[in-house]
DNA sequence: CTTTTCTCCTGTATGC
DNA sequence: TGCATACAGGAGAAAA
């Protein structure tokens, strides 16, 4: 399940592979994977060919790239660049393979690429790489929870190239420099919810899921359904800090999955199996105690704790 | 406005 | 073996 990390990691694979290629061509297949596109895939793809890729960034778990438009009928004056806003969903993928690659199962999107990308990359000079005739950006994706739209790009605090205008409700995450901690213990201990609830509220601070909220938690030895407003500003303080510190090190340890031709988020993260201390540890002992990891229900999915390091809050609801 | 619930999707695992 | 069911879960719309 892609996360902060695992969405970094794609970015960074886009960052070396994909930008500085102009899309020649775009094509969608299936209706969903542009519903957060109103004017529709046709519109999306003719807005995409010939526009430039510029940049590849990243907000929590939303990535985009910036698009400069090809100069068309105005070739004095550059159209503004705008976003492809692209969400990885749960099961999203972004592959870069040549055009003649056997066609993937749940493929959504298919981007044909010109032009070499810089660095060391394939087609990145004469020597190395496999010496593609062109190139392709694909979007897989099985469940299509993920999808692509456009979205002008608006100014924004600490991001020098702006945010796409639609994804604006999404927060700073604890790995830019916009990220004010301070601020969030503050807004956190304003809200009347269960802290983790707050944690995987995008609008609070972004990139924690499922997975990282309860790795987070076991770390700080803090109950998910303790209230925010019953933990002291250190403690929501020690919570944050463990997310950080937890998705840098997963970013750490996916960094380095994906080789030159393959940029895939499932492949992403080898910190699933060796690090995790709580997600998934069901009956498992606690790493520093030592009691069987526990498995409790949690809006309509599960939470994963240390029975003994996080003792559920007394009053877990109200009525 | 704030907070919670529902819904979208399909492959895998489990139970009878 | 075959069929039904539970589960994985991000995010936005709808409801409370």
């Amino acid at each position: 399940m892609p996360e902060l990390p695992e969405v970094e990691t794609v970015r960074r694979g886009l960052a070396e592979h994909v930008v500085g290629r102009t899309v020649t061509r775009a094509a969608f297949f299936g209706a969903r994977v542009t519903r957060r596109h109103p004017p529709g895939p046709e519109d999306l793809a003719a807005q995409l060919a010939g526009a430039r890729v510029a940049a590849a960034e990243r907000r929590g778990k939303y990535l985009w790239l910036v698009m400069e438009p090809g100069r068309g009928d105005q070739p004095d004056r550059a159209p503004a660049a705008f976003a492809l806003i692209v969400h990885l969903g749960m099961s999203g993928q972004l592959l870069v393979e040549p055009p003649d690659a056997p066609v993937e199962a749940h493929l959504r999107a298919a981007f044909d690429l010109a032009g070499d990308a810089p660095g060391p990359g394939p087609g990145g000079g004469s020597g190395g790489g496999p010496g593609w005739v062109g190139t392709q950006l694909r979007f897989v994706d099985q469940r299509t929870f993920g999808g692509m739209a456009l979205a002008d790009l608006v100014p924004a605090p600490g991001r020098p190239g702006g945010v796409p205008q639609t994804i604006t409700h999404i927060a700073p995450d604890p790995l830019e420099s916009a990220y004010d901690q301070r601020a969030v213990v503050a807004a956190m201990k304003r809200r009347q919810s269960a802290v983790k609830r707050a944690l995987l509220d995008q609008s609070l601070v972004s990139g924690i899921g499922n997975i990282y909220a309860d790795e987070a938690l076991w770390a700080a030895k803090v109950h998910g359904e303790r209230p925010c407003a019953a933990l002291s500003r250190p403690a929501l303080a020690r919570v944050l800090t463990a997310a950080r510190e937890v998705m840098e090190r997963a970013l750490e340890a996916g960094g380095t999955s994906f080789d030159a031709l393959y940029v895939n988020v499932n492949g992403a993260s080898g910190y699933f199996d060796r690090s995790l201390h709580a997600y998934g540890q069901v009956g498992r002992p606690c790493a520093r105690c030592g009691a069987p990891i526990r498995r409790e229900a949690f809006m309509n999915r599960s939470s994963y704790s240390c029975p003994r390091c996080q003792p559920r809050p007394r009053l877990a609801g109200r009525v």
